[in-house]
DNA sequence: CTGAAAGCGCTTACAG
DNA sequence: CTGAAAGCGCTTACAG
């Protein structure tokens, strides 16, 4: 550092007024004449002064910052993010930037002590979770969130009975697409690869959608295999799928990286994409349009997702108590199907 | 929000010390006995404090926080992370949390005045740097943050030359790699896709090793076409390749996003790979892996690269004057070549 | 090994 | 519209 940084009073004397004025027309405040404001303003740029935040944050008793968190699928072999989520991070970042926050990031893992921090150590306003899979298991901790008044905004599957206030897609939606979409294509003998339970429900809310656009056709979803969102293991579901000698013309992944690692194995397989099986995926991730051939999958808007989940958040911190958010999903036709 | 947050004076009284026993006996002060501490730690468990970080921050003027700045790539059409700098991310807050350091996250545009916040406004000890492209644009800011004697550490090209300390790839030796391996196999006539000039200079690298190991026996790179880091803009470039007319069996692509554009568009001109055309790309992305044929890459450790930027950064911020970093990377052969 | 005192750099009533 | 005063919750010399 060239000597120190400059202070409040450092201003206050350049400019020739008062501490607090610095602080005052710096800020905004409405009672500052517009000459002072120039004043201080021109002698701030001059000494390159900008507020500290921690002594701001200490005397205003807000950090304004927001606390992203990622949990990672618990993967057996490495550490993963979801590229959705992954996805989001930058119309997060610029979204909450735009309102005037810095944001905070951190990764965790389901099991770990995640509740006491960021909002409790006062490093930020309030926490955004995302990627946060396990719904069983994480409950309590949710719950004791919302008794310790911990303003908290949850990405993921928003239907009724969810702790807190939620912003996701509308994946029931999405899932009922796909399954008109196969039909029309005349395909009614789909398998789904995903996880179909409570422990997964933007997952099952995928999966309750397909299920319910066959059922309208009298058709029904011919079989399920596990799989959690890596290409690795949609491989492997897909394998267990072939090798389980269930009859299917077309596959529905859970999401995009999924559908990646079935369409290699069913390649490798000598099956023919979309003639003998057409895919579908979620998410239409960057690798789900370069694949060949390219994914059909359901879009999710992911900067108005990630603005809507930054607003809905200020809004708690505001003590504005919005509503749960479900955001407007659409399929991409592409050669898979 | 259940009542004010309990604070160091609170948990003194409730132990029976003085406010900044409260502070020494949580900090680990080796003064602090060992029944004192037992105590105090007690305490605060029960009262679930955690110490103020902007309080902290103020008093110890430092914040334990560092600053990633990510630049995009100056897409024309949507705003895009390179997928590689984001590949990072994980371990970097992993890193960063290990070391105890919470990390603050933020998008850029090189356009922007990005130097005069983060460590100026006291809100991180040190700032990280990546996916910078434009090396020449950026040059008079990046001197200037030496100058401030702001702390940070760049990722990217390492080469002689650059301002501050840089970490990276040793990129010179990943293209020379892939110039041998192509030899290998038999393949001399090898094009280029992305940047050859000093506007990009990880990708300059890259091209000047693959242009060394081809002219250890006599050859030359054929041709050169620009690509940023886009699955597009690696599409287009190997379209113009294509029209140029110029005889190739062989494509060097400076990421692998840009060779997933390629080899899609070479499929769809029903050019064979490998027969017809090797594809080599850089960084080994989940994508590549998964793509058909699988794509040969040249693999960055990401996890050692994210740690090793984290604790250069780390160092620096403790006047160590660390040097650069040059970290070995590896060439992944596939199916593509 | 522990306490009393000072002060980090701001913001916000309180006066005028 | 502006200034003098207080205080946010800590950490760190300074004593003892």
């Amino acid at each position: 550092m060239t000597g120190r940084r400059p202070t409040s009073f450092d201003i206050a004397a350049l400019a020739g007024v008062s501490q607090p004025t610095v602080s005052r027309a710096l800020s905004g405040n409405k009672s500052v004449s517009e000459e002072t404001r120039r004043k201080v303003v021109e002698a701030a740029e001059k000494l390159n002064y900008t507020v500290d935040k921690y002594a701001s944050g200490l005397r205003k008793r807000t950090s304004d910052t927001l606390a992203l968190l990622f949990f990672e699928d618990p993967t057996p072999d490495d550490t993963l993010i979801n590229p959705f989520y992954l996805s989001m991070l930058g119309g997060i970042a610029r979204a909450a930037s735009a309102r005037g926050y810095d944001l905070l990031i951190s990764i965790q893992q389901l099991s770990e002590d995640w509740h006491v921090d960021y909002e409790d150590s006062h490093k930020a306003d309030g926490i955004m979770l995302l990627g946060y899979g396990d719904y069983l298991e994480a409950r309590p901790r949710l719950e004791q969130l919302v008794q310790q008044g911990t303003h908290f905004v949850r990405w993921g599957a928003a239907e009724a009975g969810q702790i807190g206030t939620t912003v996701g897609s509308d994946n029931g939606q999405g899932g009922y697409l796909v399954g008109k979409h196969l039909l029309d294509r005349g395909r009614s003998k789909v398998a789904f690869l995903g996880l179909s339970d409570e422990t997964a429900p933007e997952f099952l809310e995928r999966y309750l959608g397909l299920s319910r656009a066959l059922g309208e056709e009298g058709h029904e979803v011919v079989a399920a295999e596990d799989a959690i969102a890596t290409a690795e293991s949609g491989r492997n579901a897909c394998e267990r799928l072939l090798d389980s000698g269930v009859e299917f013309d077309a596959i529905f992944c859970a999401a995009d990286i999924i559908a990646i690692g079935a369409m290699k194995l069913l390649s490798e397989r000598g099956l023919k994409i979309p003639d003998d099986v057409s895919v579908v995926g979620f998410d239409d991730t960057i690798a789900a349009r370069m694949s060949e051939p390219a994914l059909t999958s359901v879009v999710q808007d992911t900067r108005r997702a990630a603005e809507t989940l930054v607003d809905t958040l200020i809004a708690k911190i505001q003590d504005a108590a919005p509503e749960s958010v479900l955001l407007p999903v659409e399929l991409k036709v592409r050669g898979s199907s």
